[in-house]
DNA sequence: GTGCAGTAATCGCCTTTGTGAAAC
DNA sequence: GGTTTCACTTTGGCGATTACTGCA
């Protein structure tokens, strides 16, 4: 064979030429930039460099009938993989999750401060004598409680000026990561103009800003708060959650700018833009930048934007809560606190109201207890479908199936369920906080006929065709109309059925009966590269291939063929299918060992692997195994056999691991026992200056390991009693009762000569013992001699390891 | 301000039965 | 030499959904 500049070839060993004489080579001509020849074949160092890849594109290679055109890169630079794609959408979910944990507390702060006896002290101090007078007179009518807020309302919209908007929702792109790396210290959020609320460092600049007259409508809310709960009104601090979104929008791509965006180019600040209103951001922004008094009328303003923190007060009254909004002067307005769906700051996800955290009675100085927070989401909503889904992702079809909940519901739960377990709350607070779910459960139930066709998407009660899914369908046919919308049908939602095809029936564990017409017919998909020739196969022939869709009420449970004789009944691929525990064939059990089925083969015992579910790879679908079946009669033999085998097993190992013991000790000592040799016959030849030789004498190298183990043992503690080697010739120095070997001279280690040994040193010994049944502490220094009545402890001292000698 | 249609982007679901090398 | 175990690798297309824009 000849190859010409090839890249397969040939190396000039002896043995590849034998192979090679058989094979019929053919010579083919390699292009320039394979062979290296011309200029961009060697560099000047004469090192093979690779050609251009654009000379790689534009020249395909023929060789003779067969044309090779190496295509470039498929996927674009700046393209995610799916799995990139993953990470990302994870770290946003965790970052909105923080973010929203994050808001809770800093809200359950500001609560607590407003629940304070001190501030509520200053409260009292500003809040003019007439407007004290009225809330008196609260509990005496309705009208006297409503006038009492309303009063207050309007002195606190003279007296408190609006300095900004408060938190806001910002999305992910104004929070440059890179930049927070580098200035965290920075004071970052101020200069990227991201700093939506004053900070306030605690309670006493919190009433501060009470003298101060002025703050962000988030500071109005509270300290409005902390004015009624001062007046002796049950009050809520109400918040709606503006957290960072998990989702990112959707990037628009480059083209002329819209008429907003120039608008948003206008704005000089980031600052600005989270001062958005539907009064002329001008005049806002003007008015603002001057500082005068008027500009926070443009907030106070009752078609401003709707604030994300207000107050709740509770109408004994009308037995209901009721939703005060100091900086628009709203009282008892819920649908008004919805904000408008053009307004991208404040998003209503989760509106959560804190209660009046209780302090322990008789106990002034500490701290309050935790408070309960109630998601009150439903009461100020039109679109709680919408609120939900800017909560958190939906659950995916395979997280609901092995029962997860969702972050958020199990975070709700745990913020109202937690005080409710802990705090002392009366008969009455709980039947209210049981009336108020009741209304808000109703809220979402007794949602009005849409207006809109939009308006039908998703709606838990009704539907239309129009929105059905690709694998949907109105069943039964004749299903009751119940109303019409700009001329379509609107059905219940209770009659809209899922199908599935054959095979995602099985996989439920359910068959489609004999002389069922599909449903639906739908263009059929295919996943694997084998699937995939055949679907195009029957495309290029005319007649493409439908998948058959079936709905539940044509289908009946599967039941599998039956073990007859011991013979397990074999799919095609010789395997029995298990995706629910249903299916197991009648007369059979499922052993789910791995290796069982090697054992049943050595048995002669037939027996099927499981397939439970399917997996993909590499675009191929692999069948995910889980155990085995045998017939019934066959299991207790094959598990007995089972537990021998593993008996066997665990024995081997053993002695295994033992021989490997006794192997590392024998060449543990056979070293030591050369190296005592080479000491004796050629040590003592050394050096008479090296003290070694004459500290130790005739003593062999393991008699000096022996001595320097026992010595530090010496040091550290007079008297060792955890187990190990120890070698006792003087019975008053040394002392072993907990264990291990003991070497005396003298005396054999029977209990009686420990006791009355230790009893010698029962003055000066101490024993550490614990006691399971202290809170206190897990172990306690007990003084031997103060027990010295009791025979017990003498006992338990010396067996306790640790005695403490003087001498 | 609201609803609708169109567009663009994201994201979840569907699909459905291996292979070769190393270890035992 | 036969059998078992392990590692390999993270598709990709389509439909549903959502955000956004312009228009009525």
């Amino acid at each position: 064979m000849e190859a010409s500049g090839s890249a397969f070839p040939s190396d000039n060993d002896d043995e590849d030429d034998e192979d090679d004489d058989t094979m019929d080579w053919e010579d083919v001509a390699l292009p320039s930039y394979m062979t290296g020849a011309g200029s961009s074949g060697h560099d000047e160092a004469g090192d093979v460099t690779m050609a251009e890849p654009e000379a790689i594109e534009n020249e395909p290679a023929t060789y003779k009938d067969v044309e090779v055109v190496v295509e470039g890169a498929r996927r674009p630079m700046n393209k995610m993989s799916k799995m990139e794609m993953a990470v990302q959408r994870q770290l946003r979910e965790w970052m909105h999750n923080s973010h929203v944990v994050l808001l809770i507390s800093h809200f359950m702060v500001r609560n607590n401060w407003c629940a304070r006896e001190d501030v509520q002290a200053v409260c009292l101090s500003v809040i003019p004598d007439h407007i004290q007078r009225q809330c008196k007179n609260k509990d005496a009518s309705r009208d006297d409680f409503t006038m009492g807020i309303k009063w207050l309302l309007t002195w606190w919209h003279g007296y408190f000026t609006i300095t900004g908007p408060g938190l806001v929702t910002r999305s992910h792109d104004e929070y440059d990561l890179r930049e927070w790396d580098q200035h965290l210290h920075d004071n970052l959020l101020q200069r990227l103009g991201l700093q939506d609320t004053e900070i306030v460092a605690d309670s006493l600049a919190f009433v501060n800003c009470l003298a101060e007259k002025k703050g962000t409508r988030d500071l109005s809310a509270q300290l409005f708060t902390a004015l009624l709960r001062t007046l002796g009104f049950d009050t809520r601090l109400v918040c709606s959650l503006q957290p960072v979104p998990y989702r990112i929008p959707a990037r628009r791509k480059e083209s002329a700018p819209s008429k907003k965006e120039n608008e948003e180019e206008e704005k000089d600040t980031p600052s600005e833009m989270a001062f958005p209103l539907r009064t002329s951001r001008a005049t806002a922004r003007l008015a603002y930048n001057r500082g005068d008094g008027d500009g926070d009328q443009v907030w106070k303003h009752k078609k401003a934007k709707v604030p994300t923190v207000w107050c709740e007060v509770w109408n004994p009254h009308v037995q209901r809560w009721q939703c005060v909004d100091p900086v628009r002067q709203l009282y008892n307005e819920p649908l008004l606190m919805e904000p408008g769906v053009s307004d991208r700051r404040n998003l209503l996800s989760m509106v959560l109201a804190l209660e009046c955290p209780e302090r322990p009675q008789g106990k002034k100085r500490q701290r309050p207890r935790l408070c309960r927070a109630i998601d009150v989401t439903r009461r100020y909503t039109t679109k709680w479908q919408r609120a939900l889904s800017l909560r958190e992702r939906d659950l995916t079809k395979r997280e609901r199936e092995i029962g997860w909940q969702r972050w958020s519901d199990v975070l709700l739960n745990i913020l109202a369920g937690s005080a409710r377990g802990s705090a002392r709350h009366d008969a009455d607070v709980l039947r209210r906080l049981e009336r108020e779910q009741e209304e808000l459960a109703s809220l979402e139930k007794h949602d009005a006929l849409p207006s809109s066709l939009q308006g039908f998407r998703h709606h838990p009660v009704y539907a239309l065709e129009r929105h059905l899914k690709k694998h949907e369908v109105i069943h039964p046919p004749d299903t009751r109309v119940i109303g019409h919308i700009k001329g379509e049908k609107i059905y219940p939602r209770a009659n809209v059925r899922t199908l599935h095809t054959r095979e995602t029936w099985i996989k439920q564990g359910r068959v489609v009966r004999d002389g069922q017409d599909p449903v639906k017919k739908v263009a059929a998909r295919a996943v694997t590269i084998e699937k995939k020739r055949i679907l195009e196969e029957a495309k290029m022939q005319g007649n493409p291939i439908e998948a058959e869709l079936f709905g539940e009420w044509q289908t009946g449970p599967y039941i599998a063929p039956p073990v007859v004789d011991g013979i397990v009944p074999k799919n095609a691929f010789g395997r029995v299918d298990l995706f629910t525990p249903e299916m197991l064939p009648k007369g059979a059990a499922h052993l789910e060992i791995q290796g069982i089925g090697r054992l049943a083969r050595q048995l002669g015992i037939d027996f099927a692997e499981c397939v439970v579910d399917f997996e993909f790879m590499r675009g191929r679908s692999l069948p995910v195994m889980n155990g085995i079946v045998v017939a019934e009669e066959n299991k207790a033999m094959l598990l007995e056999a089972w537990r021998e085998q593993e008996h066997h097993r665990f024995e081997k190992e053993q002695s295994k691991q033992q021989r490997e013991a006794y192997k590392r000790w024998r060449k543990l000592l056979m070293g030591c026992m050369i190296d005592a040799h080479v000491e004796r016959d050629y040590g003592r030849k050394k050096d008479d200056d090296n003290e070694n030789a004459i500290q130790h004498g005739n003593a062999t190298a393991w008699d000096r390991y022996l001595r320097e183990e026992h010595g530090k043992k010496n040091d550290n503690d007079d008297d060792y009693a955890g187990g190990g080697f120890i070698r006792e010739n003087d019975e008053d120095s040394h002392s072993a009762a907990g264990g291990g070997f003991l070497q005396d001279d003298e005396e054999e280690d029977d209990d009686d000569d420990i006791l009355q040994r230790s009893k010698k040193r029962k003055g000066k010994g101490r024993a550490i013992v614990s006691d399971d049944d202290d809170d206190d502490s897990d172990s306690d220094l007990y003084d031997a001699q103060a027990d010295d009545d009791d025979p017990d402890s003498d006992d338990e001292a010396v067996a306790g390891g640790f005695l403490f000698d003087d001498d």
